[in-house]
DNA sequence: TTTTCAAACTTGTTTAAACAAGTCTATATT
DNA sequence: AATATAGACTTGTTTAAACAAGTTTGAAAA
């Protein structure tokens, strides 16, 4: 359930919206009438609008009002954007998913592994190979570096499953931030193996490395996910600031 | 110039950050310190600095303070993050960029590119492709429609420069928001000419499609941008806002 | 010495108020 | 009829204040 008021009156807003309450274009009501609505102070409004607007739902328009810009997004492929795991993925796009663990292992981060990963020389780490299928399909390789001490007793059962739920309900980590990179590399002979590509076909992929921190701020993950090409996509919502 | 108070002070807390003047993963001044700082509120200092965990600079930590979090990037290769034209993405990264118009047409969106692009059916456009080049290297073919109706007096001269500085400056547009998203696509044929790609290297590249709001709330550009996939790089900060 | 605990911090949420500035409308003026 | 304008809207910025809740610290009590 919703914590604070602001967050509730968000949500709402934006099922209405993906609802279809309000038509693409038009205005949604004013402040001053979601203040009614929601009996709330103007701040608190602003604060969920300004959540809309992030998401690209809305853009407030000075002296007019705030206006949907929302459109449906076409769900034909599997769809990455926020910070959502493998199996919250799979839930919010009804797909059955499941994971097989290629590799567990424990080890300590050498200058290389330090460099590329983020993580100080030296630290304990977990390192997770896995594959992810959804629908019988194998889509995603996932090379997952875990910092031992942030992540304590993971373990290769809980690998087979959902590490995210293990994180969140178990150990009540909470995951907070998520830098993350898209490139294109190459196959790799692991990635022809396991995602069953035929390199005449496609000789690249879709390659999404990730830093993530959890309440603490520390960094306690570095993954590689490397995707089938003809299944990925990443969408985000970019929001130009005022700058300079 | 930073046209309100909470601007100026993200840009100054960020500017700081950036030049190191606190040490990764150490405490930046509380908000109460910063306050004396910059002689305003608490909610001023509390703008600024969401502004800066949206970034990935920070993040706060209840009880205890904001955490720096911020590493400097690995600028290897062209990076595109926010809303910033080819332009600006060159300058930033001090490299000589050109541009080619490889074509230049108006055209009415008929079904099949008013499903594509999200124009109505009907609509006057504009229709640029182009080819980027930095340092001599042809990186990027965009394929750019634009709404007549909102983008007056266009022209192939205009597009050889900076179609966006003329938006800004000359037409005073306000760029808002965009949605994109990156996939990853075969070759075509017209890929393969003007990117000067060998088949038998990479037989992928990296897409980047976008649709673009001005101020007014309208959908005025659709973009196809595609990118030679090894100078290809999409960053991206995920901030887990509480849900459910 | 160890433990307990209150006080002094930290950030998070919410309300209220004032003013600025952009947009629209209907009335009054030309 | 066309124009000008005042007033009633809209969102944007800033301040002030109060309370909640998490973390730290040092003094008092065991």
């Amino acid at each position: 359930m919703p914590r604070s008021k602001y967050e509730s009156i968000y949500k709402d807003l934006k099922e209405k919206i993906e609802e279809g309450e309000y038509p693409y274009q038009e205005l949604l009501p004013s402040e001053h009438q979601l203040i009614q609505t929601y009996d709330c102070s103007r701040n608190t409004v602003r604060r969920a609008l300004s959540n809309l607007v992030a998401d690209g739902y809305i853009q407030t328009l000075p002296g007019k009002g705030v206006r949907n810009i929302y459109q449906a997004v076409e769900q034909a492929s599997y769809t990455l954007g926020s910070i959502e795991s493998f199996r919250e993925s799979s839930l919010r796009n009804r797909r059955s998913g499941s994971t097989r663990v290629l590799q567990f292992m424990e080890l300590t981060a050498d200058r290389k592994i330090a460099s590329r990963t983020g993580f100080p020389e030296g630290a304990e780490l977990y390192y997770v190979q896995r594959l992810h299928y959804l629908d019988l399909k194998p889509l995603i390789i996932n090379h997952n570096y875990f910092l031992k001490s942030a992540v304590p007793g993971l373990t290769r059962e809980i690998a087979e499953g959902s590490i995210y739920n293990y994180l969140e309900n178990t150990l009540h980590m909470t995951i907070v931030n998520s830098k993350r990179t898209v490139t294109v590399e190459k196959i790799t002979q692991i990635d022809e193996k396991y995602l069953e590509l035929n390199v005449d076909d496609y000789n690249c992929l879709a390659v999404i490395t990730s830093q993530t921190y959890n309440s603490d701020g520390v960094m306690f993950e570095y993954t590689q996910s490397r995707h089938r090409p003809d299944y990925f996509r990443f969408q985000d919502n970019a929001v130009r600031r005022k700058s300079s």
